[in-house]
DNA sequence: CCGCCGTTGACCAC
DNA sequence: GTGGTCAACGGCGG
């Protein structure tokens, strides 16, 4: 790690009525409707804008299946880095700079607090439970030590925790409630404050200045011996998430008409979305500014669509997730966890393995995970396609094991927003018609009938002929040959039927959800394991059966 | 208790 | 492309 001693502007003069504001980023790295930086900057005579970089996420990890840290694959640790690195620059253009620390962030927080006579400590409220935790400590810190803290919740487009509130303190547990219960945001029709023209110079840094370093690359994190076959398309940073939304919105007719389910997972050339979910994931981009650029749009227009399935809508479904998520404790596990289904989920690591390192012997659903590992991010709609295939379609394993590949290698990835999703797609919370499995085969088929989804990430497959590329093992052996594409030697066979593990997982969920109603939803470790018992023994007997009828 | 609803299923007929 | 059928879930409001 570089440890640059930069040399930053005295105080002028020591004045006492000079107050300094800490302005601590984590996300919410921007600029625009950032209350919490307005805040720093108004009526201090000095800002210290931190980061901290984050061990626990930022460590590298040598033995994480891909190269990163334990949390976070490089992809997203690059995206992250590009952001501060825009950041930056725009914070110099206002007359400041960012100052980038290292360590645990509640101990390096309380000793920047200790050693800079800060008079108010600003960040962004943060709902995720790292946060919290986080969060309490310094918060703690500061308040005994006399310091004022402010801590705007500006990450989404409500505050969860009057939401929670107004429901009776349990958050809504479906869109439509949550729509009904979040009505129009208070501040919908008041102007955001979206540019600055300066801000208040950085303070002395006094004993800090020796760990105060520029914004590291990946390689001085200690990610330098690693090389990704190919890097995201998506470049970090507010900037970038300004450009992106102005291109987004400057088609009018496409935001009106935009509607979620009818989006093709298989367009990448140009993604069917606006891919602004990363910016938002950083806070590189204001959730609140994104929905009033959309309401503008949609003034401007004679119909549009509406939530769930708008542009608008999906700014919704963000904020029901960071809602549910708050007011639901263990909302990241199935184990008590009072809104997912207790389901017996298997704990098949080749199968895992198979799926996470796409060789499932389904072309699309290998595509999506090698796009997945590339760019760190995938279509909607194929991400449900390849979690429905991971849990409840046809490998039954546990959806944290697919959470945990997708939190780490997903460059949008979030933690409410996740979680939420992998319940859905498993048929744990939310959702619960366990009987409609997206075909591994005829689901990408729809939309790309010529396979050029597949053609471009799985190369391998680039000569197969139409008519088997979403099934290859199916293709004659001369078809194999001419395509330079032997099934079982350069592309695996399918790890499992698709018809008869749909037909078993159908048949498991449906014990599952038989028990749960039975025990009222009060499902046991115990109960599960001999639910496991029974699922076991039913299957030893299925052979038997079949037998029995021939 | 009943009936309706739920962002995004597959398959088939028209 | 649309619309019906299949088989049929839990949440929720009445």
């Amino acid at each position: 790690m570089r440890r640059a001693i930069i040399p930053l502007p005295k105080p002028p003069f020591p004045n006492p009525t000079m107050s300094a504001s800490l302005m601590w980023f984590r996300k919410g790295l921007r600029i625009h409707d950032n209350p919490a930086l307005q805040h720093a900057s108004t009526g201090s005579s000095f800002v210290y804008p931190v980061f901290v970089i984050d061990p626990h996420y930022m460590k590298p990890d040598p033995d994480a299946f891909s190269p990163g840290s334990k949390l976070a694959g490089l992809n997203r640790i690059r995206f992250m880095l590009e952001s501060l690195v825009d950041l930056d620059s725009s914070l110099k253009k206002l007359g400041s700079k960012l100052l980038v620390l290292n360590g645990e962030p509640g101990e390096v927080l309380i000793r920047c607090l200790k050693e800079w006579d800060v008079k108010s400590l600003c960040f962004e409220y943060d709902t995720d439970p790292y946060y919290q935790a986080l969060d309490a400590r310094v918060k703690d810190y500061a308040s005994s030590a006399g310091i004022e803290v402010f801590s705007p919740v500006s990450h989404t487009l409500f505050n969860p925790g009057a939401i929670i509130q107004k429901n009776g303190g349990k958050p809504p547990l479906t869109y439509q409630s949550f729509l009904k219960l979040a009505g129009e945001p208070s501040w919908a029709s008041s102007p955001l404050s979206t540019s600055m023209s300066s801000l208040p110079p950085v303070g002395d840094v006094g004993n800090f200045a020796c760990e105060i370093s520029e914004v590291p690359t990946i390689k001085e994190l200690g990610f330098g011996e690693v090389e990704l076959d190919e890097w995201t398309p998506f470049r970090g940073g507010e900037s970038e998430a300004l450009k992106r939304l102005r291109e987004s919105i400057s088609d009018k007719k496409w935001v009106a008409n935009f509607e979620k389910p009818k989006g093709d997972p298989s367009a990448f050339v140009k993604p069917a979305t606006t891919v602004l979910s990363p910016y938002l994931k950083f806070g590189c981009l204001s959730s609140r500014y994104f929905y009033q650029c959309l309401q503008e749009v949609y003034k401007d227009v004679q119909k549009h669509t509406s939530p769930p399935v708008s542009l608008a809508g999906q700014l919704l479904w963000r904020d029901f997730f960071y809602t549910v998520a708050f007011g639901t404790p263990n909302f990241d596990r199935m184990k008590e966890n009072k809104i997912c289904k207790q389901i017996p989920w298997n704990d098949d690591d080749e199968l895992l393995a198979a799926w996470r390192e796409a060789r499932t012997g389904y072309p699309w659903i290998d595509a999506i995970m090698v796009q997945l590992r590339k760019w760190g991010w995938m279509h909607h709609l194929a991400r449900h396609c390849v979690a429905c295939f991971l849990t409840r379609g046809d490998l039954f394993v546990h959806w944290e094991k697919g959470r945990d590949v997708f939190e780490r290698l997903l460059i949008d990835s979030d933690w409410a927003i996740n979680n939420g999703n992998w319940m859905w797609l498993s048929c744990s919370s939310f959702f619960y018609q366990y009987n409609r499995i997206y075909s591994p085969i005829s689901f990408g088929k729809k939309y790309d009938p010529n396979g050029n989804y597949i053609r471009h990430f799985l190369p391998v497959l680039k000569d197969m002929p139409k008519e088997y590329i979403y099934e290859p093992w199916t293709a004659p052996k001369s078809v194999q040959t001419k395509a330079k594409c032997i099934i079982g030697r350069d592309y695996p066979k399918p790890v499992v039927s698709h018809d008869s593990a749909s037909k078993e997982c159908k048949r498991k969920l449906g014990e599952a959800y038989a028990l749960s109603q039975k025990l009222n939803g009060r499902v046991t470790e115990e109960d599960l394991a001999n639910l496991r018992q029974k699922l076991e023994q039913d299957k030893a007997q299925e052979p038997k059966n079949k037998r029995q009828k021939r």
